[in-house]
DNA sequence: ACACTTAGTATTGTATTATAATACAGTTTA
DNA sequence: TAAACTGTATTATAATACAATACTAAGTGT
């Protein structure tokens, strides 16, 4: 075994949790079910580690196990983490019963995001028409600068953050209209942070008119944003400024945390 | 330090990884934010040990620190982990724009649910209406005696098995109207088994109304259960029964996993 | 403003516990 | 029918998690 290059090496640091967790958070989207071979080549963990912790994890009850095929699962205790974390944001409380208000009112999807490093986070999801599965679970992640609720959100930054973030932050290609060009975002969130609002297009689903605005705290830090997605065919840019965008920042200021 | 009544005291069972997850699970609705001693006294871990884990936890990312009160939080990875779990189930993806339709078509609030021991735990929610916090969230628990859900999903067992769960399993007591009778809610699982959904009433919030039906597999067992809520205000069972019961009916048969 | 209680943080020597290696047993593939 | 792959079980070793304890800061009550 090399030595490791595990800096934080200090006593109040406990490396088998680590590892425990690393199994945990190596199911996602594309690794639903795994094996424990598979497990071993995801997270470079030893074959007896694997086994031991994976073991654990079976034991504790979070991961499902298929006695067919031995392969593994998330159970139903990831979402049980999801409500214990729910509970603990009272923005996500606070936003809720508006949301859903909202939802009624607009007939639209509708969803709050929070930032998390250089992505945003979907934490409420209301979906109101057919869309793709991943539009409408929560615990989604996507970069900031694709989305409008993350440019929303990035716009009510100072000027040179939000142009050190353009240039640095990642970026993903979502469908063939999805804008790569960091000038013009850069230019679609100055133009967000003078309207208090953003409108995309086609950023991450093909069909899609997006209208987005931030929540701020009293202080006038952005914390997180309301956001609402249109069919583009039945909407054009000028209808959704009309008519959704002024019941979504409506909505958006009426949401400030306590603190 | 006494020997702890470890039985599972295997060479795969790392009881650290074990401590780490106590910490992770104690929070919870009504424990939302946590400083270092209320972990200890809620975990039952030393001190030192507490100190460690929650330390670990925080540098991965699981858990937020206030530095003010340094106090700790759930953090958003504890809704990546759901979006883990929604992508891995397949019952939910088949579900999910089925029950998007019947939301819209009802206008109603509509829930999916699946058994989880003697609790049944929400997995899908799409809130209609105004409807406390607890009502709008996935991962919620509640006793499966005490939810039309839950009685759907028991009343596809046989018989004899739904006499021994309704004698056995807990029930609470969440308003002045919810049946504490066991003798009643046999009868009316019963009655579920017979007409194939469940009709109930202020069992769980005092005004409304509640019908579900069944969601099986290919052989026939219940995997789970749609359910929607109605006020009670509005609605009685009567027309419940007319108007939502078939919609319900139908749209839970329509999904039949896979395998 | 005072001691006093309670909270979070840091340090250390010890042995308990996680560890890697390896052997074994089923399954699928060639 | 062998070969390559799974998942499972066992063990001796030392590395790592451990509890104790001391320290510091922040509240609490008189």
């Amino acid at each position: 075994m090399k030595k490791t290059e595990n800096q934080r090496q200090d006593t109040l640091y406990v490396a088998s949790l680590e590892k425990g967790m690393r199994i945990l958070s190596v199911f996602s989207e594309d690794r639903s079910e795994l094996g424990l071979s598979e497990i071993v080549r995801e997270t470079g963990l030893e074959k007896s580690a694997a086994q031991r912790f994976v073991n654990t994890l079976h034991q504790l009850g979070y991961l499902d196990k298929n006695p067919e095929t031995r392969r593994y699962r998330p159970s139903l205790k990831y979402l049980e983490m999801a409500y214990s974390y729910l509970w603990s944001d009272n923005l996500v409380q606070l936003a809720m019963p508006r949301l859903i208000e909202l939802s009624n009112q607009t007939q639209q999807t509708i969803n709050m995001a929070k930032p998390l490093e250089t992505d945003i986070m979907y934490v409420i999801r209301m979906p109101n028409y057919r869309t793709s599965f991943a539009a409408s679970v929560i615990g989604r992640r996507v970069p900031a600068l694709n989305a409008s609720s993350g440019r929303v959100i990035l716009s009510r930054q100072s000027e040179a953050m939000i142009r050190a973030c353009v240039q640095d932050w990642p970026l993903k290609k979502y469908t063939g209209k999805t804008t790569m060009d960091r000038g013009a975002i850069l230019e679609n969130i100055l133009m967000a942070r003078e309207k208090g609002y953003c409108l995309t297009q086609k950023e991450i689903l093909p069909d899609e008119i997006n209208v987005a605005a931030p929540i701020c705290s009293i202080e006038g830090t952005p914390i997180g944003a309301i956001h609402c997605s249109l069919p583009a065919i039945r909407w054009t840019m000028e209808k959704a400024e009309q008519e959704i965008v002024p019941l979504i920042v409506e909505t958006a200021q009426a949401i400030v945390p306590s603190r």
